[in-house]
DNA sequence: TCCATGACGAGAT
DNA sequence: GATCTCGCCATGG
C-alpha cells in the first residue's frame, strides 16, 4: 500500500497516481468503487478529479488496473469511452457478476466497495 | 502566464 | 429530484 498523509497539501509527497492504482487493484471482483471514495481514502476528498486524471494514464500501467471497477458516485460508467471499445467496460463487469443497464450499475449500493471502510479505518 | 478542460463530488437552487 | 455552480489540481495550448 502506498504511504499516505493526513495533511492535505502534503498528499503529493508520493505519486497520487500510484496510490490510485494501488487502491483500484484492491477492489475485489464483482465489486465497484467510486472516484470520490478513492480520493477520500487517499486523504483528498475534494480531489476526485485527480483520480479521474490518474485513471486516464492507467491504460499503460504494468500490473493490470481493473479500471472497469471504478465508476462515478451514481454508479454510472462514465469512463467507458476510455476503454478499447465502448462496451468493454460493461462486458468486464458482467463477467464478474456486476449487472449493468444503460451504463448504470445495478444494485450499486450493494456492489459498492469503500476502501476507507473495507481496508483500514 | 492565463485560460479551458477533465474517467468527479457535494451543496445550493 | 433535475440543474447549476463551485472547488480540486494537473495538463496543454
Amino acid at each position: 500500500m502506498a504511504k499516505r498523509t493526513e495533511q492535505k497539501g502534503t498528499i503529493m509527497e508520493r505519486d497520487f497516481f500510484t496510490d490510485v492504482m494501488d487502491v483500484v487493484r484492491q477492489v475485489p471482483r464483482g465489486r465497484v468503487t467510486s472516484y470520490g471514495a478513492i480520493a477520500k481514502y487517499l486523504g483528498a476528498p475534494r480531489s476526485s478529479r485527480l483520480v479521474g486524471w490518474s485513471m486516464n494514464r492507467a491504460h499503460d500501467v504494468k500490473p493490470n488496473v481493473p479500471a472497469h471497477r471504478v465508476v462515478n458516485r451514481n454508479g454510472l460508467l462514465t469512463g467507458k469511452h476510455h476503454f478499447a471499445t465502448a462496451s468493454r467496460m460493461e462486458e468486464l463487469l458482467n463477467e464478474e457478476g456486476v449487472k449493468v443497464k444503460k451504463d448504470q450499475v445495478l444494485d450499486y449500493t450493494k456492489k459498492f466497495w469503500d476502501p476507507a471502510v473495507e481496508l483500514d479505518m
